[in-house]
DNA sequence: CGATTATTTGAAATCGCTCAAGTTGGGTGG
DNA sequence: CCACCCAACTTGAGCGATTTCAAATAATCG
């Protein structure tokens, strides 16, 4: 997304405006305590200071960070199970908003230092968060317009794409997606435009792979050859039609 | 275990990666196996099995993923004090290789689980990895060619460009950069070609901006103004002078 | 010193971006 | 229920940054 001092505010308004006043950032700081977030709302922007660490129990939240001139990047999709909202410096790295209603555990830091298995649970929550990121950065630096697209797709069909990927069951091969994110959403997350998003998704649409029944609720007609179009497939795997990617993230646990 | 916890609160504080106490230190029992690995050579591939969690002690690794028609990411360049290897399935996501000679600290998975404090220590540094990989997706999804080679060099100058930046010391306002990678493995980092990485470098060095000695060892001549040029400085920074940014990975740290 | 590889440089092609309409869809009020 | 509005999305045309392809030059190593 380009520029502007437009877009920087519009970026900013998308958050608070839509709904309620910010939930203002780090009211939670009981040990383990539930916070509730509403639709479209900022959690902590960046530069704030950290009080705890969150946990997502049900929902999606997109973590982003700003470049001066109003370029954003959505570094991070969040989802059940994963942590976020801690800094080595004290001082948020990024921004964060919610998608949809979204539940959290907040964890002071010193219970965490206290319980060694909420601990363990968090280091391999955050290995697992590394390791998406890795998948992420991938797609970012070496894949096309067309495999982001295909692989944001295919990140949102649960039980598919992965490498214990079963395959189409029964005769057809059908998923549906409901999309958490709106285009510009989308786009600042695979490093595009809303235009080239869309084209994108429209190509799809008239190469008969998707049909999009409303704008959020795409349908996939094909997995497998949906897959293909991702650029994580080996030659091999191409012809056996399976995976050979390993531990791809899963944005289908992370929407809605 | 209250030392422990003065400890590790100050690696946090302390942040970048620039303070890289190992994170066994301290600790009673086993402290893990001293590995020590030539420049240039494989710690494991991607695919597969984890053995052990390694901490890096000094030199520097890159880890990258292969797309399968040959494409690479460098995922990450992981510096002393960085951890690499585990991954939540017990599958390495990615492939490890020396830059140059580098010594690790093995640890079993087991004696992670038995030590609460260097459990913490690990999160502490994991945290500190993510939010470097949040501004590697930054880079990689929003910035020009040049504003990532800026970045890049600016990584690699210590001191210089975070958000505690003291500015020019001196009359003069050189660094020096030695750089532990090829072009190649530049560019796969960037997301670029190794001709556009080279294009940029020579642009920066007809501007003045920098003299290129020997391949490998590059002197900033004006480390401001090339910090000018990572399109990370907001407009106010931008009349300071001084950085906006909050926990930019250093780069610094991690090379040679 | 020659062979080999890495890097630089040039020219052309291309993918994605920018700018500018046009369209859709959800919400509001008549 | 419909007309209208506004924001979000789609579509089109042209442009430009980066890639691709193809040398030429520089560095490295026996």
């Amino acid at each position: 997304m380009m520029v502007d001092e437009l877009a920087a505010r519009r970026i900013e308004r998308t958050g608070s405006a839509r709904t309620s006043p910010d939930i203002a950032s780090e009211v939670a700081k009981d040990p383990g305590r539930d916070v509730h977030f509403p639709p479209h709302s900022s959690i902590f922007r960046e530069g704030d200071a950290v009080g705890c660490v969150y946990q997502v129990r049900s929902g999606s939240i997109m973590l982003y960070k700003l470049l001066p001139d109003g370029r954003r990047q959505v570094v991070e999709v969040v989802g059940p199970g994963d942590v976020f909202g801690f800094s080595p410096v004290w001082i948020h790295d990024c921004s964060a908003q919610t998608l949809v209603a979204t539940e959290c555990i907040a964890f002071d830091r010193s219970l965490l230092e206290r319980s060694p298995t909420l601990l363990w649970r968090l280091s391999s929550r955050l290995y697992q968060q590394l390791c998406a990121l890795h998948e992420h950065v991938t797609l970012l630096g070496r894949k096309s317009a067309r495999e982001r697209i295909a692989s944001f797709l295919m990140r949102c069909i649960p039980d598919r794409g992965g490498n214990d990927c079963h395959g189409p069951r029964g005769g057809d091969d059908e998923a549906h997606v409901r999309l958490a994110m709106t285009r510009s959403e989308i786009a600042d997350y695979l490093g595009l435009t809303i235009e080239t998003v869309s084209r994108n998704l429209t190509q799809l649409k008239r190469r008969g792979l998707v049909s999009i029944s409303k704008l959020d609720e795409i349908t996939v007609h094909d997995v497998c050859r949906l897959c293909l179009l991702t650029g994580s497939l080996s030659g091999a795997a191409r012809r056996r039609g399976t995976q050979s990617q390993v531990a791809s993230s899963r944005l289908c646990d992370r929407l809605g």
